[in-house]
DNA sequence: ATGGTTGGGGTCCAA
């Protein structure tokens, strides 16, 4: 059995909970990262998380916005959230995950990370949200750079930046549009290299593919016009970048009634 | 070029 990791901006974890237990029953994800749960820890859902199975947490949790957590049915050590930009709010999570398959067990660092979307206009100058997205990828090269690139790890997300031509529905359109903007693509690519990540998603889907893994709210027909954008990522380093790997992207839940505008990326690893 | 929708918290901000 492989493991199987999930993430999912999920856009108000306790308004959408059932939604999740729905996911969790068709694809049983081990390890359950969540975005912009946008709650207080006090209110975060514990019991209905635990009925599905999931017995371990790490929960970076603030009122009414942002917040990350993982929800695991494996033992998670060395919790710690990282307050990135010092602005107080709750954008990161990470935990060791002491996995077991087959009998053996090893485990593996992940990252859960909610980057700032970057407000409307792609100047760092004018727009302060922008400025903040760029800090904050900037923080993340630094932060994984200082690491052993060789350890292995996983990052996953909501990284707000859809970094390749074929991750946005026009990238011409889209080249002045903040989440493709070539100062996000350039900093984000920085983490992403200098971290010594792949990226599991484009290695079984390589470009020209388009793949997308969120839709507008104000879209009204957004299958028909499929004008989406890969904001969400799984990357892996070290050993487990060798492992044999499959990824999917489970588009149907767009469909589901009071949907997130995200959809989950799931990773399996063996 | 413009405006379109959703969520949380509270009469507007963030996405």
């Amino acid at each position: 059995m492989p493991i199987r990791i999930a993430t999912w901006n999920i856009n108000s974890l306790r308004l959408r909970i059932e939604a999740v237990s729905r996911f969790e029953k068709a694809f049983r994800p081990d390890v359950f990262c969540f975005q912009e749960i946008k709650c207080r820890e006090a209110e975060f859902p514990y019991a209905a998380l635990k009925a599905m199975g999931y017995d371990h947490f790490a929960v970076n949790a603030q009122k009414g916005y942002h917040g990350v957590a993982i929800a695991s049915r494996f033992p998670l050590h060395d919790i710690e959230s990282r307050d990135f930009c010092d602005k107080g709010e709750a954008r990161h999570v990470s935990a060791t995950v002491q996995a077991e398959a087959k009998g053996n067990v090893s485990g593996f660092q992940i990252h859960n990370f909610y980057v700032p979307a970057g407000g409307d206009v792609a100047d760092p100058e004018t727009n302060p949200k922008f400025k903040h997205k760029l800090q904050f990828l900037e923080e993340m090269q630094r932060h994984f750079s200082d690491d052993a690139p060789s350890s292995h790890a996983i990052l996953v997300g909501d990284l707000n930046v859809a970094p390749l031509e074929n991750d946005v529905w026009s990238h011409k359109a889209l080249l002045s549009v903040v989440s493709h903007t070539p100062q996000e693509v350039e900093r984000l690519n920085a983490v992403f290299e200098s971290g010594g990540w792949t990226d599991p998603v484009r290695r079984q889907s390589p470009e020209p593919e388009r793949v997308y893994t969120w839709w507008s709210y104000r879209s009204p027909n957004w299958a028909l016009a499929n004008k989406g954008r890969r904001l969400d990522h799984i990357w892996i380093r070290g050993a487990l970048s060798m492992l044999p790997a499959e990824t999917q992207i489970v588009r149907e839940t767009r469909g589901w009634d009071r949907p997130s505008d995200h959809v989950p990326v799931l990773l399996d690893l063996r």
